[in-house]
DNA sequence: CACACCTTGTACCGATCGGTACAAGCGGCA
DNA sequence: TGCCGCTTGTACCGATCGGTACAAGGTGTG
């Protein structure tokens, strides 16, 4: 089934584009760590390394939007969701091991390109966290600012682990994060 | 003098690694925007793109050393020198328009070819802050996590501008981090 | 004017880029 | 077994990559 070995392809094609960016990921280093030879790689993607990006971006969108967006505007007790959000996130980002592709795309010409998906990917996660903010009894202004500071503040903190070559720089911000985002509660003694 | 062409050439290469990554700028690219052939590139720098990048990150390296860091070192008065180094940072980012070159490397696989520039450059801001901060009266530990996050929202906040193609969130991070770096002090109503 | 030297444009190198064409190989199905 | 169609490896395309070689052009000095 062509579905699915295109589906099987994309984490190991995200990792590329993850680490070496949009230009830099060449279709020998994709092909490679897909497993796939230059055939399969464009019978499961005929447009090329632009559709692969688009696929990636696409699968990122998805994840974020079910584990964290969606619960964040949904799930009733928003401080459980705030909550899960920090908990997902230090595991997506393999507490600061893993940099965020999307924003990779946004320092380099990858912005550009995928400019719109770019702005939506962050959008939608300041929108989604200052909702929850807003339900947990924060006033509006202040809800999205905190969001703002938030979400940019998760893009930072990945800069700064990769620039050091320090994971825990990224827990360290997360922490931070927490307890700003839910005063009051007593955080874990930091690992 | 091939001092001169060389130096008159940094800003230009700067702005192409700078919007481009390390990979995605290319001799091309490089040439044109430096109003230089390929001849003149070469002689000024003999070891290539690699070289160039090293050039430019000396030059940045120079430029925030001189500007940001011994201020925050040495100023008497730290507030002073804190105030100076957010303004600075304003101005140098072209308030958000312009991302950061060490930044877009340390994300991407320029990080391995450039690692240790990258870590000194965000260590020694950390450090200098830190001790700005110590100076202003903070706890040896508080100075240490806020100058860390202080460095970290900057980044952050660049990633976010850049993504949302919003420049001014990175103005709202700068006016964050004045109120938490600066307790007490108005903060102008903001632009 | 002539010489020497610094500078630069240009042609060229092998390698690799993203992408295409296509034929051999392989599966399921009768 | 024979057939058909999806899958895939491989050869190849023009363009561009980073880098080198070198000769023409310009300049300062005598």
């Amino acid at each position: 089934m062509a579905q699915t070995a295109r589906e099987a392809a994309i984490p190991a094609l995200a990792e590329v584009f993850r680490e070496h960016g949009y230009e830099g990921a060449s279709l020998a280093l994709l092909g490679a760590r897909a497993g796939l030879g230059k055939g399969s790689l464009y019978h499961a993607f005929p447009g090329g390394k632009a559709e692969m990006a688009q696929a990636v971006l696409d699968a990122i969108e998805t994840w974020f939007e079910t584990r964290i967006y969606a619960p964040l505007r949904d799930e009733p007790d928003p401080r459980a969701a705030i909550r899960r959000m920090l908990s997902e996130t230090e595991t997506y980002f393999r507490s600061g091991g893993r940099a965020c592709l999307v924003g990779a795309f946004a320092l380099t010409e990858g912005r550009d390109r995928f400019a719109e998906r770019i702005a939506r990917y962050f959008a939608a996660w300041c929108e989604a966290l200052a909702r929850a903010l807003r339900r947990d009894g924060w006033a509006e202004a202040e809800a999205a600012d905190l969001a703002e500071e938030a979400v940019s503040a998760i893009q930072g903190g990945l800069v700064l682990a990769r620039a050091l070559g320090d994971p825990a720089a990224f827990g360290r911000m997360l922490a931070r994060l927490r307890a700003r985002l839910i005063p009051g509660e007593a955080a874990e003694p930091g690992g």
